[in-house]
DNA sequence: ATGGTTGTTGTACAA
């Protein structure tokens, strides 16, 4: 059986809902990995995802910040919730489930943003991105032996040249820094991880975030790939498509950020 | 160099 799995972070759950129903009406996904819901888990919307047969919910969320979600066509063996610097945020989602002969364990990540002083002396929320990566380093794709892994979500880091409108631009500007591309290539390799989309498309530019401070995002095609999906080494060979719905950002009162959507082939024989 | 927009919440803050 193949296996699909989008990520989207959709800016408020609630607000956006059509846009999710779109989404999973016109992709159908087989899991679909949520960030910055903005909704407490007694508020989010399950009966909508139910009436499209994504009747497995698994639920991080918190009021007016943050928040993830892993919704579901095929039912979790497992959840866990990870508080990541033990201060009490819904960043991260733990799900296990299984998919033809494979088990895969599919771990949903919101990074925090970090805020505009990238200076961990004098920006707290910087220090806590610096810290939120370090921790990451020790989420590994083969922590579970016989389960296949995968990490997604956003990740507010575009980590290489090509993912970014313009590298020396971006330097110094929070999401594209040394420190923190730096980190999260570590994260990255510490753990195992295949980058999935960079793996289908090696070369050249891919965003998945345009900001909202741009009147029209299309015109100067600012963008930067902030949102990622990491996979064992294992799915790797498996992996057929990423698609990035770039499409997304033009849709009514969108999210400024698009959903990436990855698709893997059975295992052979 | 600066400011630009959006969502939630409450008349600020985070992104």
């Amino acid at each position: 059986m193949p296996f699909s799995i989008a990520t989207w972070n959709i800016n408020s759950v609630r607000l956006r809902l059509p846009l999710v129903e779109r989404l999973l009406r016109e992709h159908a996904p087989d899991v679909l990995c949520l960030q910055e819901t903005k909704c407490p888990n007694d508020q989010f919307p399950e009966k909508a995802f139910r009436a499209l047969g994504y009747d497995h919910i698994a639920l991080h969320g918190q009021k007016g910040y943050h928040g993830v979600a892993t919704i579901s066509r095929v039912p979790f063996e497992d959840i866990v919730r990870q508080d990541f610097c033990a201060v009490g945020d819904a960043r991260h989602l733990s799900t296990r489930l299984v998919a033809g002969d494979r088990r895969i364990r599919i771990h949903n990540l919101y990074v925090p943003a970090g805020g505009d002083e990238p200076d961990p002396a004098i920006n707290p929320k910087f220090r806590h991105k610096l810290d939120f990566v370090e921790e990451l380093r020790l989420m590994n794709a083969e922590a579970e032996p016989g389960v296949s892994a995968l990490l997604v979500g956003d990740l507010n880091i575009a980590p290489l040249e090509a993912d970014v409108w313009s590298h020396k631009q971006l330097l110094k500007v929070v999401s594209h820094t040394p420190v923190e591309t730096e980190g999260l290539l570590r994260a990255q390799g510490e753990g195992n991880w295949t980058d999935m989309m960079r793996r289908h498309v090696p070369e050249g530019e891919l965003f998945t975030w345009w900001s909202y401070r741009n009147r029209d995002w299309t015109v100067s095609n600012r963008g930067r790939r902030l949102d990622h999906v990491w996979g064992s080494h294992d799915l790797a060979p498996q992996l057929e498509t990423v698609e990035v719905l770039s499409a997304a950002r033009s849709w009514d009162r969108p999210s400024d950020h698009v959903p990436v959507i990855a698709r893997f082939a059975d295992t052979p024989g």
